[in-house]
RNA sequence: GGUUGGGUGGCCGAGUGGUUUAAGGCACCGGUCUUGAAAACCGGCGUGGCGGAAACGUCACCGGGGGUUCGAAUCCCUCCCCAACCGCCA
């Protein structure tokens, strides 16, 4: 959410924001609901505190008809009060619904247009070169080598849902640990996380639960639903909560699964592993102060590129166009990776991605920070990147790395947790 | 799933209809004392809205919502959450 506050007294540059994100959201409208609502509060006010007066003087009567006179006196102005106060409700129901639609303002760098106008920022260490070979895809190779069972995903769960199976499996413990050593190397908390939260935890951070559009699985008699992502449980860990400044920056990791209906997402690009219902994820998240949060949001990008160039995957950074942001989001980058067996002749996938909510969700959840010896509470900045997203960078990994006879190497950098060098060939 | 107890300021915690203008403590800030610090003592200290240059004024806020009343942290209804124990269970 936005400050009303600042919304108010800034209409023009929300609006001329929220039309350069696509938003379609009427600002002025906000700000007329939202000024004709305080006009109502402060009438409201004036009469409680001549009803608190009345109350106040009753003990002060001398016989029971003064007493009764007040008495009258105090029930005229509550009634007087009550029917304003829901007028002023509903003022601030459809404003409510405004507000909650504004996205959050946008670094002036953002590049301004659609998904065509992200800016690629650069590519990653490793070089896309042509492979001399005819390429397999991820679904292929899996298939060779017997590492993902779609159809029995399928019969269990859906469309959408998957075994991994021998070097895949391990691959994805693999993953997971590379990950997490190396953001423990980084100070940062590791720490796995609930796979379901609350309606209001989902709310906060930005997700829509049980509405038609949504991207949320939900748990049918409880307000329970499964995440979509680690941000959630991770930014709703401190909800509520006020942080001591010098415990700022906060830095955790956290794995969870992540569910997700992908609902109208059928038919794109989105074979085999690309897109899918359920996945493991290694997210990162970061609680600052907000004059941290720019170098933060750099910070957490320069680190999914180490993960990758540790990897030896190819990629480039994209610094994401305002139409394309979601609502929480000031700025994002993305890491796409290359692989090599997408499309026709190889295309870059997101694998990854930082972004810097500023103020805007923990405003929502109510997240601040004290300042030793000032007065006064503040919101934190929070800010979210993907360490790995295990389905997708698994994609990476057995495309990037397939042999000419067929068979896969291991990444060097997850040779210690596999135990082997090779999928296939000599190596089995 | 069952039973019981709870939800009050940054934290702990008192408070069963009107000096609650939310006691007291911790933490924090200022001061006295001290070479310095600690301790002790004195004073200050919740958040948000609106008005105001400010001093200040005013309203709201004791888990959420609704109700009773001139007046609710306190009484009633309802929902949510937390803890402990029991049952079941990897």
């Amino acid at each position: 959410m936005l400050d009303k506050r600042f919304i108010l007294e800034n209409l023009k540059a929300v609006q001329e924001n929220c039309d350069r994100r696509g938003v379609k959201v009427d600002v002025a409208r906000f700000v007329d609901l939202e000024s004709q609502r305080r006009k109502l509060q402060t009438e409201v006010e004036e009469l409680s505190r001549q009803a608190n007066l009345v109350s106040k003087s009753i003990g002060q009567a001398k016989d029971d008809a003064e007493r009764n006179a007040r008495k009258d006196e105090g029930r005229r102005l509550r009634e007087k009060k009550e029917e304003i106060e829901e007028q002023m409700q509903r003022l601030a129901a459809e404003a409510a619904v405004i507000h909650s639609a504004m996205p959050n303002m946008t670094h002036p760098e953002a590049p301004v247009g659609g998904e065509d106008a992200s800016k690629e920022l650069r590519h990653g260490r490793v070089d896309v070169r042509p492979f001399g070979f005819p390429v397999q895809d991820h679904v292929a190779l899996a298939e060779q080598h017997d590492l993902i069972d779609f159809e029995g995903g399928a019969r269990v769960a859906g469309h959408g849902f998957y075994f991994l199976k021998n070097e895949a499996a391990i691959l994805e413990l693999a993953l997971q640990q590379y990950a997490v050593d190396f953001l423990v190397r980084e100070g940062f908390t590791p720490m796995v996380t609930p796979d379901l939260a609350r309606g209001d935890v989902l709310k906060g951070i930005g997700f829509i639960p049980r509405g038609p559009e949504t991207q949320i699985y939900s748990i049918e008699n409880h307000d329970l639903n499964l995440v979509a992502t680690a941000e959630i449980t991770l930014g709703g860990l401190y909800a509520g909560q006020v942080i001591e400044a010098e415990k700022l920056p906060i830095k955790l990791c956290g794995i969870s699964h992540c569910f997700r209906t992908e609902a109208g997402a059928a038919g794109r690009a989105s074979r085999g592993l690309y897109r899918v219902h359920q996945f493991t994820k290694v997210e990162m998240f970061a609680f600052t102060l907000p004059d941290q949060s720019e170098d933060m949001h750099n910070y957490l990008r320069d680190l999914e590129c180490e993960i990758f160039d540790g990897l030896g995957i190819p990629y480039r950074v994209l610094d994401i166009a305002t139409g394309d942001l979601g609502g929480p989001a000031y700025r994002k980058f993305d890491l796409e990776a290359w692989m090599p067996g997408r499309g026709t002749a190889g295309e870059y996938g997101e694998v990854t991605s930082a972004s810097n909510c500023t103020d805007y969700q923990s405003r929502r959840l109510d997240i601040r920070y004290k300042v030793k010896g000032e007065k006064g509470t503040q919101l934190v900045h929070t800010l979210n990147g993907t360490a790995v997203a295990i389905s997708r960078a698994l994609i990476a990994v057995l495309e990037n790395y397939q042999q000419a006879d067929g068979s896969i190497l291991i990444p060097e950098a997850l040779r210690k947790w596999v135990g082997k060098e090779r999928i296939g060939g000599n190596g089995r």
